[in-house]
This record gives structure tokens, C-alpha cells and sequence, in this order.
DNA sequence: CGAGCCGTTGAACCAGTTCAAAGACCGTGG
DNA sequence: CCACGGTCTTTGAACTGGTTCAACGGCTCG
């Protein structure tokens, strides 16, 4: 389970967004001049953060929102016990801290699975985001739309789909992500444990692991290191039942 | 399982939002005149469906948003082979239809408790909303932000909660919405059969009702007709193990 | 009065958990 | 260089929480 100590470092700022690698990434949308010098100055810095640190804390109140520059991180929330439930991983271009800047307080804790740089906003600039620049408080909107859409996703395989299922759907859907975040060059590999994969299907690590050696046994993926290798989507993707993630421009901040 | 066909009615006209009888429950926040102005000329009319109606079809491509007036419905997904998922309820001030109004098509469906009258928005009319309404944008924003915490929670519950902590879970969080949407006088009922409540955690209809006889023997609740009644809220969220709903004052349109 | 829907209960079964142990692969410090 | 401890994966075996199958009783509504 999670034990890293929250050791984030504030860095120079480094990547003006002008220059943001990820405008290039073919499945995010083009930015008007106007809209680039808002964000542009919405922006207050970089931080980065090392494996294992938790980036955000259930019931925080955080003073900022956080787009993920590289790296991989993840959502989580536990349970008294200290039961755990992931409930989505957060790739290069998604936004964290939103429900906490919206609400007040965190409710969900995030903690970084590779080495991840992350851009900075300030939460208080928020209103004049909404108030200046309409087409941006969409994309916030349809962001947290998509958020939720995932979301019922996630919940129909813990809720209704078998074990096999439910990692076949898991593998597909975080090779999707990482492919549409151009991460992947195919055979690429996500950088998760077995424990976080039971931990975000609702399964025993033993079962998992199991259930994992099903899928290789039957040629769809192979583990390795930590993560795996998807050797046949369309196999995953027939045996989960699942349509796959809806394509087309995507906003981000 | 499902089996209402969309027997849905446009009606008449009727409630002027001026005069919308949500507005007084404590919960939601007030509107400046301005807002309720432009609110009352999004609003395109109301649509009543019954109970066992189809409101919106996953797959559909809606022309229209809704806020639920009066009634209860639930939103819901189908596995290929008919294995249902109930995502969440929706009760008076509920926005639905927001995240098929952006992404296009919805990704899930969803079906009437109790006879329900809706508020019917024009999806062509959203844009305007974002441009002229940085308040309203704000609070679609942060309604949409607030689903996705109910689904964390949701999912915490199906992914790591034992049976008994889940049930225990559910039926607390809908007596809260609830005596929230000013529907309960304590001692109210939830619209709902068992089968409902095992879709929604993902449990048998068997294992929900000898689970529901559990909490009943506790004198934690009861259940009567096709719902339940709360004895004993407290013992409820102790033995789910959870917060409850963060109060304060809440956005609808 | 019959057909459906809803709730209830018992009994057999099994998918997934828990317990236990061991092997592979690090990085670190002696 | 090797020994050591930590993290991650793997596997077998016993067990159990929850499923499935089957049947029945009560209620409502046409």
C-alpha cells in the first residue's frame, strides 16, 4: 500500500505553453492565440514529483489545480481500514484537483506511479477563467463530463463484469489511454503493479494474479516489469464487452 | 429487468421558474434576477414520463437537457448480455443529460421510479450559456464536478465494501439526497425494489435481500412496499463507514 | 380469478478471498 | 564482491461471501 511521504519540489517554471508538447498530440484541440495567453498566464509554475509521492491528500484544501505535464499518477480514496479503491489514472494532459477547487476539500487523494512533472494554475484565477473566456469553462465542463463518463465505466466493471472481464477491460483501457496521450509506441508499457490493479477492480492481489495469467495463457497480454504489454486489443476489448473510448478533439487546459 | 418503452408526454407548459418550488429548499442557492431571467428563456418547456419510462437511451443524441422538477429516476448502464449497473438516482434539481450534451452521445441511459416531470433545455442554447452566464457556467461546471464525487463513492463502495457496508452505504446516501431534495419527512420512503438496490451495488437479487434482512434485524431499517425506512441514520453511516454529503448551498438550473 | 411483480427462504455451489510460502529482482551498505 | 532486505510476482490449498437454482406466498390490477 501507499507509503511515500509527499515529496514534492517545486521547480523553475521550464515549459512556456506556447511550446506544451501536448498541443501536438493529435487528439487535443488547437487553442486560439487569445485563449493560449489566458492559459498561458493561468499557469503560475512546475512541480514535480517522484514515484510514490502523493501529490494530493483526501481533504485537502488545495490552493491549486494541477495539469499533468509527463508521468503517470493515480486517484484513490480509502476506506477507514485502510481498504483501497483506484478510481482512475491521470496521464499527460488530464487535470487533477478540480472537484477540490470546486468544492472546497479534496476527496480523493493522488499520488504519482512514475516521476511526473506537473503545470501548476492558481485556483483563484478560476473565476476570471469562467468570466473571460467562455470557451475554456466549456472545456472544463466537458472535462469533468468525461471524467464522470469513465467513471461509469469503471463502475459497471467493478459492479457487473467477472474477474476476466474486468481486467480485460482495465488492460484496454489504460493501453487507449496511454495510446491517445501518445505515450505509447504500441508495445509500450503502463507503469502499474498487480496491487494497483486489484486495487482499482476491487479484487485480492492473489486473484488477480491469477486472473492476469489467464489473459497471457490466452495470448491477449503479457506481464512484465511492472506493467504489461497488450498483444491483442481487439481480443481484450471482445472479451470486456466494451466499446472502447470515444475518439475526437479533446480540451485541455 | 427494464421494460418500459419511452412513453414520454410533452406538456403544457406550467411552472415558471420565477415560481420554481426547488428554489426555496435550503439547499440551493438563491439567483440573481439576471440568471433566473436567462434560465427561464433556456427552459423550452416540461416533459412528464411514467414510472418504467425510458427518459434517454444510451446511444441516444439528445436535443435536450433536464432537471427533474418531481420524481425520482436512476441512471444505468447494460452489459452486452442484458447484466445491469445502476450508476446513480436523480431527484428533484437534478441536471441530466449534460454529458450527452457534450460528448455527443450518451453513454447511458436512464429510466423513471416514479411518475416525473422534467424541465426541458435546449441543448442549441448551452453555447449561450457558457458566453453570457459565467455563474451559470460555474455551476454546470460544478454540478458535473459533484456527480463525479458521488461516483468515487460509489465506487469505493461496490470496489472494497463488504455487502453489508454497501447496503448500509446506499440507503443512507439516498435517505440524505432525499431529506436534501426536501422529499422526506424522516420517515419517507425510497421508490425502490430490491432489485434496484442489488444493480446498484452489484450484488444478487437473493444476497440484497437477505442483506436488507440484516440491517433490518440490526434496527438499523426497515424495508416496506418497494422501498425502506430509516431507523437508525447514524448506525447506518457507522457501519458503512462514511461521511455522509457535504452540505451547503448548491447550484441548479 | 389469473397473471405478474415483488419479497422471502432454503440448499447447493463456486468465484474469489485468505493464508502461507517461496522465488525473482532489485538497490544498498558492509 | 556478496549479503541483506525490500518490493513484486507466483503458486498451492483451505475457506467463505456471495451466487444460482428453485419454490412459494402476498399483493395488485385488469
Amino acid at each position: 500500500m501507499a507509503s511515500g511521504t509527499a515529496a514534492n519540489q517545486k521547480t523553475r517554471w521550464r515549459t512556456p505553453c506556447q511550446q506544451c508538447p501536448l498541443r501536438s498530440l493529435p487528439d487535443f484541440r488547437d487553442f486560439s492565440a487569445k485563449e493560449l495567453e489566458f492559459v498561458s498566464q493561468f499557469k503560475s509554475g512546475e512541480l514535480s514529483a517522484e514515484r510514490g509521492a502523493t501529490i494530493l491528500v483526501e481533504g485537502m484544501h488545495s490552493a491549486h489545480l494541477f495539469t499533468v505535464l509527463s508521468g503517470w499518477a493515480f486517484r484513490y480514496k480509502l476506506l477507514p481500514d485502510g481498504r483501497r479503491q483506484i478510481m482512475n489514472y491521470v496521464l499527460p494532459g488530464d487535470l487533477i484537483g478540480l472537484q477540490g477547487s470546486l468544492m472546497g476539500e479534496m476527496d480523493h487523494s493522488v499520488e504519482a506511479l512514475t516521476s511526473v512533472t506537473l503545470c501548476l494554475f492558481e485556483r483563484s484565477k478560476l473565476g476570471r477563467l469562467f468570466e473571460r473566456h467562455a470557451s475554456l469553462a466549456y472545456d472544463l465542463t466537458w472535462i469533468a463530463a468525461q471524467e464522470e463518463s469513465i467513471l461509469d465505466e469503471h463502475l459497471l466493471s467493478v459492479g457487473r463484469r467477472t474477474a476476466l472481464e474486468r481486467t480485460a477491460y482495465l488492460i484496454s483501457f489504460l493501453h487507449q489511454r496511454a495510446h491517445l496521450s501518445g505515450m505509447s509506441g504500441g508495445k509500450r508499457v503502463v507503469p502499474i503493479t498487480q496491487q494497483h490493479v486489484a486495487d482499482t477492480l476491487g479484487l485480492s492481489l492473489v486473484h488477480t494474479n491469477k486472473t492476469l495469467r489467464k489473459l497471457a495463457d490466452r495470448k491477449l497480454m503479457r506481464w512484465q516489469d511492472r506493467g504489461c504489454e497488450i498483444l491483442d486489443p481487439d481480443g481484450l476489448l471482445a472479451l470486456a464487452g466494451w466499446e472502447g473510448l470515444q475518439r475526437g478533439p479533446r480540451p485541455f487546459i
